[in-house]
DNA sequence: CGTCAGATTGATATTCATCAAGATCGGTGG
DNA sequence: CCACCGATCTTGATGAATATCAATCTGACG
């Protein structure tokens, strides 16, 4: 399987939230970025670097992870096709954790030279640029919400009810369903809980017949269910388009 | 107390993270804001709104608080003074989350079109803004870690070397000792743990003759140790001045 | 067939929540 | 001045959520 087309990902991402003008559009098409291809547990980007590119994952899941001395990890966020994984290299130099990749896929590193020069050029790209590096926060603070208050159940819940729309914006979750090749050591890590804990919330989620989750493809079944279950309100994924 | 001086708070978390040359400087005090005096437990932004300007602290502390169904709440991060509190707003539209002040203070509102004219006018001030609510999402992400895998014990005591450090770059934490006014209850909404239990682990660290927290005034006794229970490492505070 | 990573299950231990009751303290009305 | 009040802090007892440890089970693959 060839890497499918970066620039169209990541044109669907920004276009989901707001237009994008045909010269702007060109300013895009204009990047060329190196593709990489991945296995699983590779190292896309390693803590305390200090990148020059920054790097668009076109296929696969890739996450962000800060390691404690006592060999437990932390999972701090998860990267879908479309995705700039560390597109805040560009303003802040150094890395503070590692970005790794959980499937096979590909990614695309684009120098962060052309995309500061997209920020001389136009503005509006450039806020949109920083606007995903500012939804990328929001998932964050939804993130440390389901942490901090949510039962680990709840906070499964939410996170495949995140998962399913931000797969579906790229045009990966038709139906509900998506490809999820997680681990359920990793999927442990993004919780914050054991990988015992994390099998029993998904054997529960099985049993309520909510999911369907076999062989790295996830369906599921009630979403409706599944958002209540999760509290889940999709305004902080800002899925719609904003007048410029 | 009249509020403090907010462009030299601003200029100083910025100068903290790199250069600021005299039109930029200029530019940034040519900035005017409206000022409004707040008291302990005000909404300085609601969630859902749609906010026109942004809020810079001036004086005192405010939280991005995620409210849920059950009543109970998290605290998604902590605002000090010189902190933009949403400055995001200036990008997402539609905000997801309250801004509550812990503690009475100032703070500082300024017009969004005021702070679009400064990213017309100056690419680098543009990437500086960029860059704080860059240095905002770090901190997320390493609440993110705490949250996931450290004990509420070494939470809490992370919790307060980013302050001290935090503080430090507005001169409000000389010889390790800061205003610290939450209640015990806000605590815990920042660490996601009871009030209970929050208390408990406080009275752990004055037992082990870590902090000295009376009456509104917190004192970091070995702030060595306390990093090491929390292994604290200030990459992600973006500490440093980099070249433009 | 043997091996290995991952998923699953059961038993037990820790951490933290919840509930309830005092203790403390600043403020307030009489 | 003093009794009272509400908010907060503190402490103890008990229970629920989650971790840890140890097996077993499963399927892929050389």
């Amino acid at each position: 399987m060839p890497s499918p087309p970066a620039v169209d990902l990541l044109l669907a991402t920004l276009e989901c939230r707001g237009a994008v003008s045909p010269e702007e559009r060109a300013l895009v098409r204009g990047l060329e970025g190196s593709v990489r291809r991945f296995s699983r547990r590779e190292e896309l980007i390693v803590v305390g670097s200090r990148p020059v590119s920054s790097c668009l994952v076109t296929a696969g899941m890739a996450a962000r992870v800060v390691g404690l001395a006592d060999g437990s990890r932390q999972i701090c966020s998860l990267h879908v096709p479309g995705d700039f994984v560390d597109l805040h290299g560009l303003l802040l130099k150094q890395m503070d954790h590692s970005v790794v990749t959980l499937t096979p896929g590909y990614a695309v590193y684009y120098p962060h030279e052309q995309l500061r020069e997209i920020t001389r050029r136009s503005p509006h790209l450039t806020r949109m640029l920083w606007l995903l590096t500012m939804i990328d926060a929001a998932i964050q603070r939804s993130w440390i919400a389901s942490l901090g208050r949510r039962s680990a159940q709840a906070h499964l819940c939410h996170l495949l009810c995140e998962l399913c729309l931000r797969l579906d914006v790229v045009g990966l979750a038709a139906r509900h369903r998506f490809e999820f090749a997680l681990k359920q050591g990793d999927l442990a890590d993004v919780l914050g809980i054991s990988t015992v804990h994390a099998n029993r919330c998904v054997q529960q989620l099985r049993a309520d017949k909510l999911i369907r989750w076999l062989d790295r493809s996830l369906e599921i079944l009630d979403f409706r269910r599944l958002a209540e279950a999760a509290e889940f309100d999709p305004l902080y994924l800002n899925l719609h388009r904003e007048p410029r």
